[in-house]
Formats: structure tokens, sequence, C-alpha cells
RNA sequence: GCCCAGAUAGCUCAGUCGGUAGAGCAGUGGACUGAAAAUCCUCGUGUCGGUGGUUCGAUUCCGCCUCUGGGCA
């Protein structure tokens, strides 16, 4: 049986892969699904450097706005929901396009990532992480070593966040961690064409600094603050992402504007590197250079909708 | 022109009582299965401004030169 094709757009912040995703989108008349782990939040549009309506240029997009900021939202949500958003295209003749640079969002669609069903548990969390407090990362490292030594060899001491998490999925389901996090395998599910978006890491950088300056000259700290004011504080999720935590400790007066916005540049640096090694291993991408997109955008563009041709969409390509 | 201070990692600087050097920041490589824009791990050799001298040995002491601050004219 032919398996349904899937477009997938990846690649660091700041590259260009919104405009991509809206060419290839309009070339073969379907619909972009966002795999953005803070697009999904409404009222975080500039921060986020959220497609605007104009940019969509009549495309349409989902996994976008879904959410206020103080809920929660997992992968797990996200995979259900873009699982569910990718069928219903599907049906209607349409190869849906994943676009985005969460890496863990575009894996649970990309992989066999079963999320065991262990649903996150603020009390047992609570429990833990109250005895890391009194005892120590030690201690609680001990207790994950004991049940699960296997899980404990793969996470570190210092990353309290996993060893909880492993310890949570224990107490709840009896279930060792490691029995499902050790393996990564591809899905078969469908014919997946993804298209990697890669530039020079100076250039990269460059647009990334400059990019932040624009998001506070459209007006970056008013949004912050007008979150802020209505009870987002940094301890929601939402609030952890970048341009949002740095501007809260400038509005609590914890650090200078200057300071603010050298750590925004940084932190989204920072966060485009880890992306970066994210996506390397993966041999499925096909990898395509943004670096001249400025004089070259559409011999850029052109090849890679020759790539998806070739791969088996129709597509009418220009040359 | 004269006086003073400085010149050490991409940046800011510390240091070597003479045995070729180290912090912070920036950066690098990596991990990742229900917080993922999160969380965590790893990595520091550089003509110690140039040149001559003293010395077994100079980035360190001395002389000269160049440059950069500051002051006096």
């Amino acid at each position: 049986m032919k398996k349904d094709k899937l477009i997938v757009v990846l690649g660091p912040t700041s590259v260009g892969k919104t405009k991509v995703s809206v060419d290839i989108a309009k070339k073969i008349d379907s619909e972009i699904i966002s795999t953005d782990s803070m697009q999904i939040y409404k009222k975080m549009d500039i921060g986020t450097a959220k497609i605007t309506d104009s940019e969509k240029e009549g495309i349409k997009h989902h996994m976008i706005d879904l959410i206020d900021p103080d809920e929660e939202f997992t992968v797990y949500d996200y995979q259900n929901l873009s699982l569910d958003i990718i069928n219903n295209l599907l049906r209607k003749n349409k190869i849906p396009i994943l676009v985005g640079g969460s890496g863990l969002y575009i894996n649970s669609i990309l992989y066999d990532l079963d999320f065991n069903k262990v649903s996150s548990n603020d009390e047992v969390r609570e429990k833990y992480y109250n005895l890391e407090k009194e005892k120590g990362k030690m201690y609680i490292y001990d207790m994950l070593k004991e049940k699960d030594p296997e899980a404990a060899e793969k996470i570190h001491p210092n990353n309290v966040k996993r060893v909880v998490r492993a310890l949570e999925v224990l107490e709840i389901s009896g279930e060792k961690y490691s029995q499902n996090s050790n393996f990564r395998k591809y899905s078969n599910k469908y014919d997946f064409i993804i298209i990697g978006l890669e530039m020079n890491r100076e250039l990269l950088y460059n647009r990334i600094n400059k990019r932040v300056d624009e998001m506070i000259k459209e007006g970056l700290i008013n949004e912050v603050e007008e979150l802020y004011n209505s009870g987002y504080d940094k301890s929601y999720q939402s609030m952890q992402a970048i341009g949002y935590k740095e501007i809260i400790d400038f509005k609590e007066g914890n650090i200078s504007k200057d300071e603010a916005l050298r750590l925004i540049k940084r932190n989204t640096r920072r966060f485009a590197k880890r992306q970066i090694t994210w996506f390397k291993p993966d041999d499925r991408i096909k990898w395509f250079d943004m670096t001249n997109y400025k004089e070259d955008y559409q011999s850029t563009l052109d090849k890679i909708l020759l790539y998806i041709k070739e791969r088996g969409v129709q597509i009418e390509t220009t040359n």
C-alpha cells in the first residue's frame, strides 16, 4: 500500500522557514501545521515571531493560537492534536506541511514515540522536588538508580527535571522509564519528505540579533507587560519563552533593559545552536542552504520544489 | 614635546617574588520519549605589543621603540 506523503520543513530559528513553507503550500495547494511549542499560545505574537495574517498569504495555519498563556501543554497533546489535523488533511487529499523548530514536537510525528500514557502528576512531582530540596540531587538520583538503573545511567544527576520525570513514571505506572525511552524508531505511517534549512552560523547569529532589535521596536516590551499585568509571571510554562522571561526580569527590576536585550539575543543564539544539534543526526533530512537567501531566494526555493517533485509530489516547477 | 598608567584567549581582566599562564563573559561539541524557546553535560596554547640586554632560563627585571588612555604644556 502506498503511504501518504508528509512534508516537513525544519531548521533553527530565524533561518527563514516561514516564507519557504508558505511558498510550498501555495505551490501544492495545502495547509500548514506549526511545530512550535510557543506559538501555540495566544497573545504571544511578537516574541514568538508568529506568522502574521498578511504573511500567511491566505494559507491556512494550524496549531497556532490554540491556548491561553496560563494553560499547560505537552508533547503528548501536540502529538494527538497534530495527528488529527494531519489525517483530516490527508482525507481531503492534501499533503500536510509541518513547519517549525521544536525538535521534540517534530519527533512526535517523525518517530513512533508513544508517550507511555503516564501523564504528568503535579503532586508526585512536587514530592520529589521537595525531596531534592531537602536531601539533595544525589538522594533522588540514587533512588532512581536503585529502581531503574538503566534510566539512571542515561540521565545525569544534575538533570533534576529528568530524574523526577523518571521517578514519576515509575511511581504512577510501575513501569520503568527506560523501557520506553531507550529506543527511537522511525515512523512508518507516512512517506516523509523532510526539508532542512541551514545557514552560515555567523549570518544566522546576525539575523537573530537584528530580529530581536526589531521585536523591541515592534513592541515586545508592551506585549510582555500586558501579559505580566494580567497575572502571568515566570512560574508559567509560557513565560519561560525566550524574550518573555528576560523582559519579566527587567520589569521586576532584576536586570536593566540593555541586559535583558543582551540576554534575549544570547539565549536565542544558544537555542538555535541546540536546534541544529538536535536535527543534525537525522539522515532523512535533505538540507538546503539559506546563506544566500537574499540574493538567491528564488533559486533556493526552486531547488526545494524540485526535490519535492522528485519525491513524487505533483507540482509545477518553472525550470 | 614632557610626565604617568597600560599593552596577556574573540572581549574584560587576573597572574607568574624569573622556570612559557587562568577566571568571567562570548563561543564550541553533545544529550534529549508527557515542562522541550525547557532541562542537562563537555571543551580554554594564547607570537603574555616589538626589539635589545641581564640570566642556565624572561611574558615576568632593565633599556629602547610602537600603540592606547589620562595629565602637563
